[in-house]
DNA sequence: ATTTTTTAATTTGTCAGACAATTGACGTTT
DNA sequence: AAACGTCAATTGTCTGACAAATTAAAAAAT
């Protein structure tokens, strides 16, 4: 995507974002003149987020933001950080030790983030203890900018918590990889385990509303300390290219 | 969205699914004509697939189809089986050995059934081999007298494709927990690993329309083979409420 | 005053045609 | 063989237009 479609995008996500659920956006030849742009430009920037379901258009009523979806579950449908879950859980946890650090972007990093290799970026690590034990080990990688320095200097729970909190830009959902690691010197050193036990590994992608990864991040755990859970459908798989392609 | 968009999208979908990840689909005016539709449409159906990372357009270079992930992937929000999902992936997979035997329930079992203890459950073990190496263990229980004999004598595939292939009981949803455990003897001998390495375990409690807990299973993941995701999402950021609040 | 009917404006879906900017292949020159 | 210039190809974007149907306003009828 140009840089040209990703302002577009990001400016047509904040008319979204500014819009009450339920409600009418403004006709497309006035959208489209308010941002500048063509009503053919301004069609394709609203498939993307007529793609991810927030909003819905009517054929000669009008285009609607979608209201997001009540959540009942607690499972994993919902993104929340270890601090909230552990608290509503009734765990008792403390924050280990914290390192912020700049450095550059790996290529996995930049690939994953979207940026250019040795961009700058923001690593963020630090550990849930309950009794003094480790049992959570996360490092959240941000790009560079994103959070001021007097920001980091009064941070002290979750990067998750801090970007809802200060509401910009806004979030849209979290693509979570589930897999088992097996604990490398540096994991089993933090959570007093040995080389090679098995350990619950969350790669997760933050993404905006405008389809930016804002956040990449990973996020270790202790086996026997957490129990995630997630409702699934019967029925079938929404996205039928995958289906075709693999025919 | 329309009907008429709807074909698009799938017709669409058709071509990208015939052209090779990595070639480069027919230029835009041609498409078009193809598919007897204007460039303007065309340009807004591909940015659904673009959004959805299956193809990918570079300005003057032509648009790609994206190389899909080499390893078995899956979203959890749609229940299927290991063979369904192996199938669509196109990943060569076989059954092991397959245990199918009458007992009573356990107490952990009949609480999870809903059954009185001691009432008659099938109990189903099976391996998922490719390459004649296990990768995944499944074991299913259920209440005896849902499964006839002559439907078990013939079973080849997963539990859950038979349940859904009967179509009775209608199923609802399955609830499954993610954790990650220490193989034991048994364990390790059939997926040939170390007695105490981490494996990845899905427990899940299969529902009907009616509430009730039809299949109680336990699924073994060999780390490195599969990979699970979800899409987790961001409930309040959306609300537009608390972006205004927050600005 | 209230209900029904008619009318007109509104809005998305779609089309055709055009131009800009840059890439990548090709041929030419050194 | 290498460097350079040329040119067709391709996506990104724009303008203007029409169709179809919904919605709201206006008009008519009760």
């Amino acid at each position: 995507m140009t840089d040209a479609t990703q302002g577009l995008q990001e400016r047509l996500a904040a008319i979204i974002a500014n819009t009450q659920p339920g409600q009418r956006l403004p006709a497309e030849p006035d959208l489209a003149r308010e941002l500048g742009v063509s009503r053919a430009s301004l069609r394709e920037a609203m498939r993307t987020f007529e793609t991810q379901g927030i909003i819905h258009r009517r054929p000669r009523a009008g285009t609607y933001v979608m209201q997001p979806p009540a959540v009942i579950e607690s499972g994993l449908e919902v993104l929340e950080s270890i601090d909230t879950l552990a608290s509503r859980i009734g765990l008792p946890v403390s924050m280990g030790d914290v390192s912020i650090l700049r450095r550059t972007a790996s290529a996995e990093e930049a690939a994953a983030l979207g940026i250019e290799e040795n961009f700058g970026v923001i690593d963020i690590r630090r550990s849930i203890l309950t009794n003094q034990k480790a049992v959570a080990y996360l490092i959240d990688i941000l790009p560079e900018g994103l959070v001021g320095d007097e920001e980091m200097r009064d941070f002290q729970g979750s990067v998750l918590d801090l970007l809802i909190k200060r509401g910009s830009p806004p979030l849209q959902s979290s693509r979570c990889e589930i897999s088992v690691v097996q604990a490398n010197r540096e994991l089993a050193k933090i959570f007093g385990i040995q080389r090679g036990d098995g350990l619950l590994m969350f790669k997760a992608w933050l993404y905006t509303v405008s389809g930016q990864v804002i956040d990449y991040s990973f996020s270790y755990f202790l086996p026997g300390y957490f129990r995630f859970h997630v409702v699934r459908r019967v029925g079938q798989v929404l996205n039928p290219n995958l289906n075709l392609i693999n025919k």
